[in-house]
DNA sequence: CCTCCACCGGAACGTGAGGAGT
DNA sequence: ACTCCTCACGTTCCGGTGGAGG
């Protein structure tokens, strides 16, 4: 008697697995080469060219979206900077790759670096997670480098993130880093910095930015037919061969990221979980079915992870829009809402906020892409905004349900 | 053509939490 | 322990406005 797993485990066994190494689908993912970024790779190249002769390299901006490539150029092209300098001889750079939404800090960025240079030229110092004063990791960090001549090149990736947290303390971070140039005796510091935000400039400080933004770099989206050379290079090494059932596949996941501003990552994003459910369906091959429910799949995760991280008062307002479209309504205004809002936030107890406040939440529930809303006028009726759920409202339903609070008043309001 | 609704959205201000400096 | 900042979240106040109805 042979149980439906039992096949499907032997589908594993044999080897008919439809990945090869899925990892070449990961966002972290270095490939041999990089594709329609030889510009940029240029750019860069160019400018850290002379550590190859020991000059110090200018600082490095780097702008684009998510998923255009950034943070794997800046890889690439170090290492192959440094594979370089091994190759002929010269002392390769000190480099660093520092996430700064996760390293956020004053302390852990430096902190960061004095590890990075401990795993190249270990002095046997080690730096404790924490006690020492800034200053005081700040100059063991001047002293570990300069006690040799070194170039240090360091990638601070999403370094927004890290003026956005504090826009005092980010701006330290990078004004030290920059100017610490000055207080060294044989070592430099060169800093490339990338950024998703285009904006990113204007929050700068100044002085910082004259120094880091030396240099620029921008990384333009990808276009459809970019993506899909990208996606033709990642599934020859990413799947096995015929794992992709027909040529529409990769068109299909090519034109779905482009349409979400040629987001690479998404792209390949949208690629494995595809895979991943043609293989747990045991399927043999992914076709375009399966793309189509990847969408769907990690567009519902992102909607349901949106919406539960919302604050309670947005969640409120959101709810009202929900009970209000429940009741048939398909287009309703501020003054409804704000009326449906004010009940639901007495049977919760929480605080009932003004309209006003009420209509900056609705445009934040707006730009998260939740509800779609416009400005409209009713003419002796007056003016409003016209707002409708951008979510299937079972999808909504579902997810508030499952918050503790919202979940108890669902029917009595409904 | 004018009025006037019902809200939009900018600006200034209040408040409390949290962090840095001293 | 203390002050001083900054910031997110809200409030108050208010000028602005597209168009149905007079």
């Amino acid at each position: 008697m042979e149980k439906p797993l039992d096949k499907l485990f032997d589908k594993f066994l044999q080897g008919q697995a439809i990945f090869r190494d899925r990892n070449a689908l990961r966002p972290t993912y270095v490939p041999d080469d990089l594709p329609y970024r030889d510009e940029q790779m240029n750019r860069i190249g160019a400018i850290l060219g002379p550590t190859l002769r020991g000059a110090p390299p200018s600082n490095i901006l780097c702008y684009g979206k998510t998923g255009t490539g950034k943070t794997v150029v800046a890889r690439y092209v170090l290492d192959l900077l440094v594979k370089k300098a091994k190759e002929s001889r010269v002392s390769p750079p000190l480099t660093a790759h520092i996430n700064c939404r996760i390293v956020g800090t004053n302390y852990r960025v430096l902190r960061q670096l004095c590890e990075d240079i401990d795993a190249r030229m270990p002095d046997g110092s080690e730096v404790p997670f924490t006690g020492l004063p800034t200053d005081e990791i700040r100059s063991i960090f001047k002293k570990k480098l300069d006690s040799d001549s070194n170039i240090m090149v360091v990638v601070l990736d999403e370094v927004d993130s890290l003026v956005k947290r504090d826009v005092g303390q980010g701006n330290d971070i990078l004004y030290g880093l920059t100017r610490m140039n000055g207080e060294l005796e044989q070592s430099r510091i060169s800093i490339i910095g990338i950024s998703n935000d285009l904006k990113f400039k204007e929050m700068l400080d100044p002085r910082v930015l004259s120094t880091l933004g030396e240099e620029e770099v921008i990384f333009a989206p990808y276009n459809a037919v970019e993506l899909k050379g990208i996606l033709q290079q990642r599934v020859a090494i990413a799947f096995n061969r015929d794992a992709i059932g027909e040529e529409g596949v990769i068109n299909l996941v090519g034109a779905l990221a482009a349409q979400e501003h040629g987001d690479a990552r998404r792209a390949l994003d949208l690629l494995r979980t595809a895979g991943e459910l043609a293989e747990r369906s045991g399927d043999e091959k992914v076709i375009q079915g399966h793309v189509r429910e990847a969408q769907k799949i990690i567009e519902r995760d992102t909607i349901t992870e949106t919406v539960k991280t919302l604050p309670m008062q947005s969640k409120a307002v959101l709810f009202s829009v929900y009970a209000l479209a429940n009741k048939g309504q398909k287009d309703i205004f501020t003054g409804e809402c704000y009326n449906v809002y004010s009940e639901i936030a007495q049977s919760l107890s929480l605080d009932t906020l003004t309209q006003r406040r009420v209509s900056d939440l609705i445009s934040e529930l707006d730009m998260l892409g939740l509800i779609n809303t416009t400005v409209i006028s009713k003419g002796r009726y007056g003016r409003t905004k016209k707002i409708r759920l951008a979510v299937s409202r079972k999808q909504i339903g579902i997810i508030l349900d499952e918050d503790v609070r919202l979940g108890k008043i669902a029917e009595e309001v409904l």
